[in-house]
DNA sequence: TCGGATCTTGAGAGCGCTCCCATTTTACCA
DNA sequence: TGGTAAAATGGGAGCGCTCTCAAGATCCGA
C-alpha cells in the first residue's frame, strides 16, 4: 500500500493548517470561502480520504452500528423477515451516514466469538438486536452489562429498562381473525409460532381475543403450534385437517404457504374450501398461486425506526420507549 | 458513558507495563505464565475490552471487511441468493475473526454515499463485491482506483486484474440441460436471466452448448428472457406455452417457481406435461408442491471461499486468481 | 479613525493502542 | 560461581485525527 495521505499532507499542499482542513472536511463553519475551495480542490486532486480509525479514536464515535441476528440464523434462509429487516436497517444507515456491521449468531460458539467483538470500545456506537425468542435473553443481559446503547427489535421477554420496538402483534392478529369472522367463517383455526417466541404468543392472544369478543369459544383442537418454517406449516395443517376448519390464520406467511400446500395436497381448494390468512407482508406471499391474504407488516420502515431510536439513544441517552 | 478502561489502567492494576498487557491480549509469547494469569485475572474482573479504534489506528488493520451488494438490492428481497451469500460470508467472518460491514447500494445516490465511506482508510481491510451485473462495472473501477483489496463474487464483465470467484455457470447449465435431454425430452426451452448479467449469458451459453453437442438445433422461440423475478418467470412461461415445450430450464429457482405457476394456471401438470429445472439450490425450491429439480449452488461455501481469498489478498497481495 | 466584538486560523495536547528497542531478569553451561 | 545467551519487561515514539484555546485578522459603529 502506498503511504497514504494524511490531514497534514493536505494542509501543507493547501498552505493552511491541519485544523483548517479538518474543519473543511467536517463541514464546519468559520472557514473563509476561498480557503475552503482551495482545500477541497487539493482533496479532490490528491484523492484523499480521511482515516476512519483515527477519527473514531479522536472523536470517540465510530459512526458504526451493529445488527445482531441471534440464534435464529438458520431462519436467515427460511424467513424473508430477516432479509427485509436487514434491508430496512441498511438503508436507514445509509441515510444517516452510519456504517452497518452485521453479526449472525449461528451457534453458542458464535456467541462467544461475537460478544467480545461487539463489546470492544470504539467499534460500535450502538447495536440493534433482533429478538423475540426466548433464548435471546442472555445476549440482551450481556448487552446491558456492556453498557452499549442498544435497541431490541421485537419485544424481549423481560423488557425492564430495555428499549425495544415492535409491532402490535396482538392487535394485528386480532384484526386478521376478525376479518375471517366477518367473512362468515365459523370454524377458524390457527397455526401459531413456537410457544417460546414472543410473537408466537402475542399472535395467539390476538386470535383468542377476536374469537372471545364475538362470543365464540376457543377450541383447542383448532390451535396447532408451528415453528415459522414452511414444513412446520405443512404438517400443522395436516393435523388441522381432521378438525375440519373453514379458515386458518397462520402466524407467518411462510407457514401459510406450507399450509396452503397441505390443503392442496389433500385435494381441497383455497380459498373455496379453506381460507388462509398469513402474516408478514412478504412478496413471497404472491408466490404460490396465492389465494393468500396477509397482514401487512412494514418491516422496512420498522428497521428505519429502530435506527432512529438508536441514534437518539446514542446521542442523548433517553428512557426506554416503546413503539408499534 | 463511564470513563472506560485503558490498557494503562489494567497495567497499573496488574503491576506490569502497558506493553505486557498488550502482549497478553494479543496472545503473544514472551510473557511469564504467572504474569499472564494475573493480567487475565484483572481483565476479567474489570471487564476490560480493548478499544478497536485505537488498535486499528496503531496497527493499520481494522479487522473488518465490507460486503457490497450493488443495485440488485431490490433483489435482496426477491432472490434468496443474496441472503445465502450474506450468511456464508458472515459465518466465514466469524470464523476468521473479522467483522463484517454490510453495504446495500439501492440507488445511484446510495452509491455516492457509500463509496467515500468504503474508501476511508482504516475502516475496511478489504471488500467483497457481489457483481455479475453490467452496471456494477463502475463500482469495480472505483475500487481499483481506491487501492483497496477486493474480491468480486460472480464474474465481472471486464475481469482484467481483478480477483473474482464464481461458479462455472456454463457448465452447470450444460449439465442441467443435459439431464433433460437424457430424460428424453425433445423440445427443451429456457428462461434466461437478463442479457445484461454475466450469469444470464453464461447459463444460456451452457443451454445452447448442451443442445448443439447432441446435434439439436437451437430454436429461438424456445428462448425467452426473464429477469430473475418470479413474475418475470411467470410471464416468460406464458409466452413459452405457445411454443409447446416439453421441458424448461429456468436460470434461477425463483423464475422456475413463476414458471411452475404459469404452467399450472394453464391447466397443465408438472412434471408430467412440462418438466422444469431451476438453478440455485434454495430451500424455496421445496416450496411449491415442488416437482422442481434444481442445480445445486453451494452459496454458503462460496461466501466462505470469497473471504479466504480476500484475507489472502489482504495479508499477502497476490495475483488475480479464479475459482469454480 | 479607534476600540471592541466577531470571524478565521494555528498550535498543542491528547484519544488508546502497537511496535521497536533498550534494559533487566532468568536460565544455562562450563 | 561467573559469564553469556535467551527470555521477560518497560519506555517511548508514533498511528492520524479532533478539539480546545489563544492569537491574529477583519469588521462595525461612533
Amino acid at each position: 500500500m502506498t503511504a497514504s495521505l494524511t490531514l497534514e499532507d493536505i494542509a501543507r499542499q493547501a498552505g493552511v493548517s491541519r485544523s483548517t482542513v479538518s474543519r473543511v472536511i467536517n463541514d464546519r463553519p468559520n472557514v473563509r470561502e476561498d480557503v475552503r475551495k482551495r482545500v477541497l480542490q487539493v482533496i479532490e486532486v490528491t484523492g484523499y480520504h480521511p482515516n476512519a480509525a483515527a477519527r473514531s479514536l479522536a472523536s470517540q464515535r465510530s459512526w458504526t452500528i451493529g445488527l445482531i441476528l441471534p440464534h435464529s440464523v438458520s431462519f436467515f434462509f427460511t424467513d424473508p423477515y430477516y432479509s427485509h429487516l436487514t434491508k430496512g436497517i441498511a438503508q436507514a444507515c445509509n441515510q444517516y451516514d452510519y456504517t452497518l456491521a452485521l453479526f449472525l449468531v449461528a451457534s453458542k460458539k458464535d456467541e462467544e466469538v461475537i460478544f467480545p467483538r461487539v463489546s470492544r470500545r470504539g467499534l460500535l456506537d450502538g447495536v440493534i438486536i433482533q429478538s423475540g425468542h426466548h433464548g435471546d435473553q442472555g445476549i440482551i443481559g450481556r448487552m446491558v452489562d456492556a453498557r452499549i446503547p442498544f435497541v431490541v427489535a421485537g419485544r424481549p421477554f423481560r423488557s425492564d429498562n430495555v428499549s425495544y420496538i415492535d409491532i402490535d402483534n396482538v392487535n394485528a392478529a386480532y384484526n386478521a381473525v376478525g376479518h375471517l369472522i366477518r367473512l362468515g367463517h365459523q370454524r377458524i383455526a390457527t397455526i401459531t409460532g413456537p410457544a417460546t417466541s414472543a410473537v408466537g404468543i402475542d399472535r395467539v392472544e390476538g386470535y383468542c381475543k377476536a374469537l372471545v369478543e364475538r362470543g365464540r369459544e376457543v377450541d383447542e383442537t383448532l390451535i396447532i403450534e408451528g415453528d415459522f418454517t414452511e414444513t412446520g406449516g405443512y404438517y400443522a395443517m395436516q393435523k388441522l385437517l381432521s378438525a375440519h376448519p373453514e379458515a386458518v390464520f397462520a402466524a407467518s406467511d411462510v407457514m401459510a404457504i406450507g399450509a396452503l400446500r397441505a390443503v392442496r395436497d389433500a385435494g381441497l381448494r383455497v380459498p373455496e374450501d379453506i381460507a388462509i390468512v398469513g402474516f408478514d407482508d412478504l412478496p413471497i406471499a404472491a408466490v404460490s398461486d396465492a389465494q393468500l391474504t396477509t397482514v401487512r407488516q412494514p418491516v422496512v420502515q420498522f428497521g428505519a425506526k429502530a435506527i432512529e431510536i438508536l441514534i437518539d439513544l446514542i446521542e442523548n441517552g433517553l428512557q426506554p420507549p416503546r413503539h408499534i
